[in-house]
DNA sequence: TGGGTTTCGTTTCCCATGAAACGAAGCGTC
DNA sequence: GACGCTTCGTTTCATGGGAAACGAAACCCA
């Protein structure tokens, strides 16, 4: 959009806001299409796949998502057979959730894919470039965690 | 959360997600705390206070929001008296949109505001890493961009 | 052992958002 | 100037997602 110099489009969080959309909406549409997974299930699936089995709890750690969008992933996984519940000895209240051979098998088609992907959307930076981007993300997200983490203890006193 | 190196949380977009989601947050309450704005709104009047008057249309371009959310935007800051509209000449479909003078007031505050909000939260990156943190962006947001333009003009071939 | 508190998962409710349908005005062509 | 086609704005509708309320299980401590 050239000749379009307002201040808000020189405002950093909003650069960052839509570019992070654009960024997800290439994605969501491509395993939306290929696989009829939206951004919760595909992210609980491929923590799952990882990690073996969970409960939702740590779901929820793994994911940063909120507590209702991992039960909401993770029925929908379950009623397409991607995902199975088997009890938790060790606590009565949660279960252990993991990948059926389906949902395995989907698994292992995702990540490929996925990998593939963002490549073709980062084929425009270098990989030093990628690599500070990630740096830089990640310095500014854990300031505005510990910025949370600090109001809420305020919150407490 | 260390000790959490699941592939998901190495992901490029989904870093990117969370991050923007933080950031977005933290201003989100800043301005709805002491405004009562929400984004859409707050972006709205952004640009109006920057250009002048614009109509729907050209706040769409500018903001890059979708037409129902501006529409539902200026609607909100008529009501409250930040916004009026004006017959456009040029265009009986359309109107002429402006900050009120006590618009412009608001505008007045806020960006000092907004600027000490991303102030404290860029604090943890140097100059040079804003910097190249915007321009990193803007590269990515570019080919999305580009991608998706490309996209379309096939779908009319 | 029993009452109070916390935690996990689930349900319910509400709001924000975007897609699609729509009227109204402009544009173009004949 | 009448007809279709496009564009602007608005309304309606469907969906996603989060906050709050809730039951059930676990924990705690006397």
């Amino acid at each position: 959009m050239p000749g379009t110099t307002t201040r808000l489009a020189d405002f950093l969080p909003y650069r960052l806001a839509i570019t992070s959309n654009a960024v997800s909406g290439v994605i969501a549409s491509e395993y939306g299409d290929r696989f009829g997974l939206r951004v919760p299930e595909w992210r609980v699936m491929a923590v799952l796949g990882d990690a073996g089995r969970l409960t939702q709890r740590q779901l929820v750690r793994a994911t940063l998502m909120d507590k209702v969008a991992v039960n909401r992933a993770c029925k929908q996984l379950e009623e397409r057979g991607m995902l199975a519940r088997s009890p938790n000895a060790a606590d009565g209240r949660s279960h252990h959730l993991a990948l059926t051979d389906d949902g395995v098998s989907i698994h292992a088609q995702i990540w490929p894919q996925a990998f593939d992907t963002t490549e073709r959307i980062f084929s425009c930076l270098s990989e030093a470039e990628r690599e500070m981007l990630r740096r830089t993300l990640d310095k500014v997200f854990e300031a505005v965690a510990d910025r949370e983490a600090r109001q809420s203890e305020n919150d407490e006193a």
